[in-house]
DNA sequence: GAGCGTTTTTATTATTTGTTCAATTTCAAA
DNA sequence: TTTGAAATTGAACAAATAATAAAAACGCTC
């Protein structure tokens, strides 16, 4: 489950952020001003938080500032909103403390797009199937969920995903595998990357690891197979 | 599907890429800043970016910047789009992130064919026909799509459509494609390379790939045939 | 050093891929 | 137009590769 928290105080762009999230498989907290939006982070421990920068009270800088302040969310990721016309510089300059921005008017779209992008940095690898985060796999956390529930992987295992699933569709040949799992001077059977991937199979379904014989294997994304 | 990002701010040349573009078979998106062009990028994931070098606000080179800064998108390729008065070694100098780039005025023809090297360097072949890439070869995902839908090829039937497609009209000899596709030490019969042409022309159509009695086999575009 | 979870190996089976063979057809040179 | 080398084709066969299950080896922690 990734959870992201909106704190804007326009209504408007709440509901619209927060549907097109939900519908993307997140799951979705808003709040309407700083002190709200901390409450709620306190409360629900998102794992971003999408904030406007201008806002009556506090406005967006002073709850970054304290979102970093407060012990726990030192490295919570934050992306914030800007209107158009402030100028790029300052806002880079304000990066400060967060981790990316979007201009306004957002686009669903591309605030999504940005949002994967930064989960894909801290290590979160997330795969939606219609409107549910299907397979979420958290390397900071060293957890892999699917449809919510956790499943545990062993080390090799949980390498052998984050890699494959790394890039989805992108064929990983056999000795490429070797070379980032096992490392280039580790010596195994050639049968051993089979047995792992059986193991992943088992645990994840069969439908996301596709075996493409004589080269090696690629992770597919549910939605986006042929049959 | 092969799509392709335009980033530059005069109008009128997004308007000539895109619909020079678009007539080759490519799927192309356009922005007239860095900033709506990042965004369409994370949006739409290209696999090549053109991009002026000149734009006012950020320019060309802090585009590229960014664009290698961004988890997932460091290889993916880029064109420079400069002015002629630039100097060739102050660009050559830029090309830190950049793959190739090629002189203002744009003239589409050459763009296109320095498009078509680019996207082949990475593994990808692209064979149009009308305004449809009707193949597309790509090694990376190890696929090839026919008019949007993928067919599975095994290794060896990959290996020699890529070959065979790699050079167009030109004639490969079945010794070449023995030492090339099997490997100078194999020794197989003769008839099987026949075979595998024919599982070939199985899986794409029979207009493809054409036969040179006495010397090998060479593929041709079907909007190049004369019937 | 016993016990447990993890990782690798081994052996077997299943599946896919690649090759050969032989009958038939095509094609270009005579 | 004939003719024979060359190519096509379908089917049978062989080889390569992967899936699977079960067991052995490893490396922790207690």
């Amino acid at each position: 489950m990734v959870t992201i928290l909106v704190i804007d105080d326009e209504e408007d762009i709440r509901e619209l952020l927060s549907y097109n999230l939900k519908k993307e498989g997140y799951d979705v907290y808003s709040a309407e001003n700083g002190e709200k939006g901390l409450a709620l982070m306190l409360a629900n421990k998102p794992d971003l938080i999408i904030l406007d920068v201008m806002m009556p009270g506090m406005d967006g800088i002073e709850v970054c500032e304290a979102i970093r302040r407060t012990e726990g969310f030192q490295k919570t990721l934050i992306c914030f909103l800007t209107a158009r016309n402030e100028d790029y510089s300052q806002i880079a300059g304000l990066d400060a403390g967060a981790d990316d921005y979007v201009a306004k008017p957002v686009k669903p779209k591309v605030l999504i797009s940005r949002i994967n992008a930064l989960l894909r940095r801290k290590g979160m690898i997330t795969l939606s199937n219609d409107d549910v985060k299907d397979l979420v796999i958290n390397r900071e956390k060293y957890i892999v969920e699917k449809n919510g529930t956790v499943i545990h992987f062993p080390r090799k295992e949980f390498e052998l995903l984050a890699l494959l699933a790394s890039k989805p569709d992108y064929v990983f040949e056999r000795e490429i595998i070797l070379d980032k799992v096992w490392g280039s001077d580790i010596v195994v059977g050639d049968r051993t990357i089979d047995v792992h991937v059986r193991k992943l199979r088992e645990k994840i379904g069969d439908h996301y690891i596709k075996t493409v014989k004589g080269i090696g294997y690629k992770f597919v994304e549910i939605s986006k197979q042929n049959p």
